[in-house]
DNA sequence: CTCCTTTTGTTATACTGTGTAACAGTATGT
DNA sequence: ACATACTGTTACACAGTATAACAAAAGGAG
């Protein structure tokens, strides 16, 4: 392992080594289930030595959590940037914007919904995903109370991705323009309007 | 492998080796993660031979797969039993049901949701539920193109689930009565609400 | 450029879990 | 009570993990 944590000054073998890592485990992933994938069959495919693996990683789950990391943070800056900026107008847009992005980034998706072993990391993407929706979407927030608010935050983190996923799996058959009028309707407009009618129930 | 296929007169030791080995899962995946059990550890706490289990089963996957299978069956002919008598006004009373029955059986549905190595079992539920409600839900058949009736019994589908998981993590807290009207306007009534405006916009 | 440090490669080894085989022992149903 | 089918014991080959010691190569500071 590098001893140096100063993120400047990294050696460049160890540059190249973590990412020659990747991109093999990214390859093979996107050939063969991640569970039948051993760490030798890793290191063969990136061309270095066995050993040299546990010196960056303790396993291959760890690896595969990098490697997600490092799209995942694009994926959430995307998504609060464009909830910040989301009235209600264009929330179509909002949609449209996030299944292009879905689109240009399809490989890591296929990589995050269809691996089968990676619930965990399923699961920190939608509390992510529940988090930034909480903070930021302001019908939310004068209607209802905690509990049903926190739920509802979970079922658009969900939803949002299982339509993804069922998008993924349809080859992107609806175009991003058509996803985007559905993600409205059917995610975002159905809780809001399902909030406030629990809400009204409860008062 | 017992090579009686016929399913009168099955030996009673078969039967009893294989509630055995089925209990021994159970209550090893209540204790910890799936991927970490091993094959000994099963025969073991079921008291049986190691081989044994070779005998009954092909894998620890398949395993699982059976004792999913045995109360999934429940579940589905559950909802399906359900969804048949919903006429919209009993659709409060249809989610109160699920709920409560969700909690009947509730360590099945943690190992179902909990478990890490489950996506393929997870898969196999969504895609029965969402048939289930694709055939039966009435207003859906009505409205919407056929992609939109898929893709809206899908939504129903895994909204569904995550409802109960999240449910199961928030140790049941709202009451059944009160997850039967989340049920009813988060789930169902949001969801044909959507596809009946996505149909509108369509014509 | 040289020297020191760090990283990488090679080889060997202990360990764990899988999956199969042979043979002996035990339970079942007719 | 007897043949049949199931279970238990022991042994073994195999694959993958994880670690260690030492040699070789590449980077960085003077």
């Amino acid at each position: 392992m590098p001893r140096k944590s100063s993120p400047v000054n990294v050696d460049p073998r160890v540059k190249r080594t973590r990412r020659l890592l990747r991109d093999a485990l990214v390859s093979l992933i996107l050939k063969k289930d991640f569970a039948s994938i051993t760490i030798r069959e890793v290191t063969e495919r990136a061309e270095v030595a066995y050993i040299t693996f546990y010196r960056h990683f303790e396993s291959l789950d760890q690896l595969l959590m990098e490697v997600l990391d490092e799209g995942l943070v694009e994926l959430m800056s995307h998504i609060e940037a464009l909830a910040k900026l989301s009235d209600p107008s264009s929330l179509e847009t909002e949609g449209r914007l996030i299944f292009e992005y879905v689109g240009q980034k399809a490989d890591l998706f296929r990589i995050l919904l269809k691996s089968q072993s990676v619930t965990r990391v399923r699961k920190k993407v939608v509390s992510n995903i529940s988090a930034i929706f909480q903070k930021s979407c302001v019908p939310l927030e004068r209607l209802g109370n905690q509990v049903t608010i926190n739920m509802a935050s979970n079922h658009i983190a969900t939803s949002l991705l299982s339509l993804i996923e069922w998008w993924l799996e349809n080859n992107m058959k609806p175009s991003p323009i058509e996803m985007g009028k559905v993600y409205k309707s059917l995610i975002i407009d159905s809780t809001v309007g399902a909030v406030s009618s629990l809400s009204a129930v409860a008062k």
